[in-house]
RNA sequence: GGAGAAAUGGCAGAGUGGUCGAAUGCACCGGUCUUGAAAACCGGCGUACCGCGAGGUACCGGGGGUUCGAAUCCCUCUUUCUCCGCCA
């Protein structure tokens, strides 16, 4: 979320930049200054009234030493005065703060000034295409990759749904196996680029998800685990599966201060993701097109504010590196306000065109965050000043394997069988599926 | 799952009702000394909020309570350790 101070500050620029989101809730932030002003009014009163009966509390207990129980009585009659009025104030400023709060968690973040405003996902821009011109497969070798899931019987969606649902596909021999091959393919390149290879959990508590702002924002997208128990009821197993590596792996450095010199702090891990993707229906969820659980390699940095946007574009050519090894057409997309996520400034997707499909699909999503998550985080440094500054931070998917394996094997596929791509071979260690 | 012990600043660790935001040591930063370094010595060294400032307030795992006054007493939750049980 922004800070309150930045809100003051900025709300002219932040009124403009969030009408590139088509933002319609510009009311909350003359509202979030006001809330602030009764904060401070209230702790004006508040901190005045406790170190009055501070005072009082210390020549209470001189005069109990002298013997003058009978002053004493008068000023502990005062200080009982102040404890009603400081409890009173002590309830308003909770509901202040939580009001507050609310309002905060509404407010998304700024767009970058080279977002494109627009609405939906057609308004955004293709920033670079990665392509000579787009593939067109053969009559002989032209199946969507659910028609060559069954033929060389890789992929079996049937025993998924009998096992757990639709969208848990199971992935069998050359299938497994290429999926593995894709996760040591993605985390090898992210170690030579110098990220630090983590396996965190794949559950995560209420505080983690709400530190990467997938709560409140995102509620409904994760699975949850929490159970009532016993007669009162209370929450035990109270954990969210993780719908991206980004939350566990960012909540590394919930409530850290970092040093300027451990900048640029470089992840990176692979986990499944789990995604209950309520509301999405017909072609879209075709085969691997949207699957409730995949694995992705993630990418996390933490870096300094002066220097993030450089971080984004760092990590947008490992992206696009990775693309390129495994031979596939993709493009580059610059989100437009309106599709842009709620905690993101600037978001760069990548999509790999399917050629039995004909269709884009979205395999990576690299977006700078600035200040948004490291605020909830309380994810700072001490700059060069000596003071607490929030650090910035960044992820991207490098990548998300199952479109990746859609896109695999219907644009590599031939009369003879699929080919595997020359980078890829040494982990799959075979050439053809 | 059962029984017991514990949680204090970056780390170690003292503190069992007032003079404690907290001793001491280590680490760290600045200085003296030194050709340089080390040692020694001197000084500094938590975070957040309010205030133009002086300064004030809060925080000793989290939350609540007792008290004029709580790191210290009580309740509760969480976590860690030891023992027993179960188990990949």
């Amino acid at each position: 979320m922004l800070t309150v101070n930045y809100i003051r500050e900025n709300t002219a620029l932040i009124r403009e930049r969030l009408g590139k989101r088509g933002f319609r809730l510009m009311d909350k932030i003359d509202e979030a200054i006001t809330l602030d002003d009764q904060r401070k009014v209230n702790q004006n009163e508040s901190d005045r009234l406790l170190a009055e009966n501070n005072k009082a509390s210390k020549e209470i207990g001189a005069l109990f030493k002298q013997g003058k129980r009978d002053e004493a009585t008068g000023i502990q009659q005062k200080v009982a005065e102040n404890k009603e009025r400081i409890k009173t104030l002590k309830e308003e400023k909770d509901k202040i703060d939580h009001d507050l709060r609310e309002v905060l968690y509404l407010i998304p973040n700024i767009p970058h000034e080279s977002v494109p405003a627009g609405q939906s996902d057609e308004d955004n821009e293709v920033f670079k295409t990665g392509y000579e011109s787009l593939p067109v497969l053969d009559a002989a070798a032209n199946l969507p990759h659910w028609e060559l899931a069954k033929k060389y019987d890789i992929i079996d969606f049937e025993a998924g749904v009998k096992i757990t649902g639709a969208g848990f596909p199971l992935f069998k021999g050359k299938g497994a196996q290429l999926k593995r091959a894709l996760i040591n393919f993605f985390l090898y390149e992210a170690s030579e680029a110098a990220y630090l290879e983590v396996m965190p959990p794949l559950m995560v508590n209420e505080d983690s998800a709400r530190g990467t702002g997938q709560l409140p924002d995102k509620e409904g997208q994760m699975y949850y685990t929490g159970q009532p128990k016993g007669e009162e009821g209370r929450l035990v197993d109270d954990f969210y599966l993780i719908p991206t590596a980004e939350v566990p792996i960012t909540n590394i450095y919930r409530d850290v201060i970092v040093n300027e010199s451990d900048f640029p702090i470089r992840l990176c891990g692979h986990t499944p993701c789990f995604r209950r993707e309520v509301g999405s229906y017909g072609k879209d969820v075709r085969g691997l097109n949207r699957v409730h659980q995949f694995d992705k390699v993630e990418i996390v940095q933490i870096a300094h504010p002066d220097t993030s946007y450089d971080t984004l574009n760092e990590m947008l050519n490992h992206v696009e590196g990775l693309l390129q090894k495994l031979e596939l057409p993709y493009r580059i997309l610059r989100l437009c306000g309106g599709d842009l996520g709620f905690t993101s400034a600037l978001t760069y997707d990548f999509e790999v065109y399917s050629a039995a499909q004909q269709k884009w699909l979205e395999v990576s999503s690299v977006s700078n965050f600035l200040t948004f998550q490291a605020n909830r985080l309380k994810l700072r440094f001490r700059n060069a000043d000596g003071k607490m500054q929030l650090a910035h931070t960044l992820n991207g998917s490098a990548l998300a394997l199952a479109r990746i394996v859609a896109c695999l094997l219907e644009n590599h596929q031939s009369p003879e069988g699929i080919k595997i791509p020359k980078a890829l071979q040494a982990y799959t260690r075979f050439e053809q599926i």
